[in-house]
DNA sequence: CCTTTTTACATTGTATACAATTTAATATTA
DNA sequence: TAATATTAAATTGTATACAATGTAAAAAGG
């Protein structure tokens, strides 16, 4: 690799890693009417696509672990957002069910991706050219 | 904004925060040997360049507040790899000195970031795309 | 100069993340 | 099929993150 290159991609991580958590602060207080935090969102995101999926398909959509979920469904059950139960047909797997709750949240929630967006001043271009290189580099780890 | 570009930007945050935690993961096993945590490298990269700093300025560069540095700093320093104290000058503010093991430990890290940038099959024109788009949304944010 | 405001750090509480381990169930294979 | 290996969740332990609050010091401003 060039040097040029080695000092760009010492620049890179870092701000991947500051960008993800600024980004995630500004989903905070549209998520805080919902009563959601930024991880619970994406579960309800695939929940609100899937309606029923066990754990460990959530845990490969989102990249987490039990470690991570199970406590987190837990709280998400706690509010009747969602149902948890074993698999009868595999008693290791349990399955996750969306509520008629959990389901209504969807409207509440439907006017996130605009204002996040709006916060994005980014052209067709530069969308595009983000997109693709971080799914290449999503695909390549 | 287009239809086409709100879809778009919807794939982005997700990914962005899914792509920030796996290169994490890849630091993980070389900074183990360092006895270090991501972020206590980050902040060893920073006392690497200044040596002295106080906590302010570091969770200015670093984009955390002190709830997470007192107690990080406070565990480097029981590594001895830095020292802690108040500013005579200030009393509100705390002076961070790198030690010499601190500063031995740099020579330790050098072959990190091109151990990280092989994991990376980008060429120079994705690393420029990349490198000029995360430091426009970090500007706007 | 004294009151008010701001600033820097520490503390508390909540919520991830994830490695490592445990447990129980299922799949594999000798 | 009995022993072994693998798998899915849960649990445990450690380390962030960050909002909110507390505390003490410094700055501002009347």
């Amino acid at each position: 690799m060039k040097d040029d290159a080695l000092k760009l991609q010492n620049q890179l991580c870092f701000p991947l890693y500051a960008l993800s958590k600024e980004i995630i602060k500004k989903y905070t207080p549209l998520l805080d009417e919902l009563h959601l935090t930024y991880t619970q969102y994406l579960v309800m995101m695939v929940m609100w696509e899937k309606q029923t999926i066990n754990v460990k398909a959530i845990g490969d959509k989102l990249y987490l672990d039990s470690g991570t979920l199970t406590p987190l469904l837990k709280k998400l059950e706690v509010q009747r957002l969602i149902t948890r139960q074993r698999d009868t047909s595999d008693e290791r797997s349990v399955i996750i069910q969306i509520t008629e709750s959990g389901l209504a949240l969807k409207e509440k929630a439907s006017d996130i991706p605009a204002k996040i967006g709006s916060m994005f001043n980014l052209n067709e271009e530069e969308l595009i050219q983000l997109y693709t290189i971080i799914h290449k580099l999503l695909k390549q780890l």
